[in-house]
DNA sequence: TATAATTTGTTCGTATGTATT
DNA sequence: AAATACATACGAACAAATTAT
């Protein structure tokens, strides 16, 4: 194993081991095999392998029992559908108790020409922003920004406030139903703000989902560039019976 | 600014420069400020900022001049699609002039538990494995893993050798339509063999899908998990009119 | 054209973090 | 626990290429 990468040895093991722990091909059956069997299949010194224990320990990837062994903290994905009829709110309702939103902070501003396309006006439009962040089971999840039509929607963060919810919102304005028009997907290192709100360390990835909400007629009514913790979440794309 | 985190401060430092750059808070001129005012802004040190600089122009992301500057080098994110009738080899074709596949290795095995879910098979079944390598303008973009039934698809990897397409392979058994069902998508570090066979520099991220694809019939034909590249594309699901 | 200012590239030295033995 | 080797980070100065005056 080389170093000069920029990151460290025991950081890169440490990702190895989340990765096959992920993949199932590593304490499959909920138990990682000892420190000096580890150390050598990945030809570190058993200091170093227990550096990368640590730090997934601190993550809560793992947990170590002095005598014991070290053992697999179960952390199942969440699974996040994306289709015509995604909803924010309901994707995940199924698979966790406890889940909920937060709304963090609330503006009106202009436009900046990539909000202003996306939600078909012009350049320098008053929008309202929003940015929410979600949590599952206690832990961040994902980290999102909205934009609204100002004019359109005067005052959408006191709705979204008083009712918790982007659909909700909505019903307000007299909308009952919207579509997912779009998602772009992409993947990238965590930023530091990322970090902070979403209480990861250093080297942590999200997945970047843009999206374009239509009413009825086909109106953008909602632009949102959502972060999830890419080690919690996998978006799932239905195709099928169009 | 700390150290100690398990990545090197030139890497944290590369990783931001990226991220501004791409998000357009930096270079937007397609030019980058002096390095003792990047080097001041982001209090490191000159030689620190250069390692962030040189890491990103091994990337092919900055372009540095002695006595001009750094510059920004454009490079558009690909735009790979994900509908229904998502083709692996059409997707890309109106956004790069070269594009094309290779096929690193093929052979017959038994289906893991999971691929065997996938493609509807007993677990332990005959299929048939393709490695392949996707480059747009002489670069990897994409590392394919496909899986298919070696009873009803016998010699596929020659039919695919042939053809140089997963379509046209499969026009070869009487197959002329088939859909994308469903796609899951995840984002993870890139484990070695990605890093070896996508040209790619440590700590870098790929966008993996998990697709399943289907006859007209509605029976799985194909399994395949797609590693991306994740700093050249970007997945586009479309979900209008359904 | 000549010179100064600007900007990237290189070379010292020193201190600290990381990894192995 | 200690010794050793290498990678990372900072500081100061100088060299080389380009641009502005």
């Amino acid at each position: 194993m080389t170093r000069k990468s920029g990151v460290a040895l025991w950081r890169q093991i440490a990702d190895q081991i989340r990765q096959a722990v992920s993949a199932g091909t590593l304490g499959a059956d909920g138990r990682l095999p000892p420190e000096m069997v580890l150390s050598e299949r990945f030809g570190v010194n058993r200091h170093t392998l227990r550096s990368a224990i640590a730090a997934l320990v601190q993550e809560g990837v793992l947990r170590a029992e002095q005598g014991r062994g070290t053992f697999v903290e179960s952390r199942q994905k969440l699974s996040y559908p994306i289709s015509a009829r995604t909803r924010f709110s309901t994707g995940l309702r199924s698979q966790t108790r406890d889940r909920r939103s937060i709304l963090l902070a609330h503006a009106v501003e202009q436009a900046s020409q990539r909000v202003a396309e996306g939600l078909g006006l012009a350049e320098g439009a008053p929008v309202v922003r929003l940015e929410t962040l979600s949590e599952a089971d206690e832990r961040p999840v994902s980290r999102a920004t909205s934009w609204f039509d100002a004019e359109r929607f005067p005052g959408y963060a006191e709705a979204y406030a008083e009712t918790g919810s982007i659909t909700l919102g909505f019903q307000s304005y007299g909308i009952e139903d919207y579509f997912r028009k779009s998602t772009l997907v992409s993947a990238r290192h965590a930023d530091a703000a990322d970090l902070a709100d979403l209480k990861l360390s250093a080297g942590a990835i999200v997945l970047v989902a843009v999206a374009v909400n239509v009413d009825t007629q086909g109106l953008p009514i909602q632009y949102a560039e959502t972060r999830f913790v890419a080690d919690r979440v996998e978006l799932s794309v239905s195709t099928e019976a169009q």
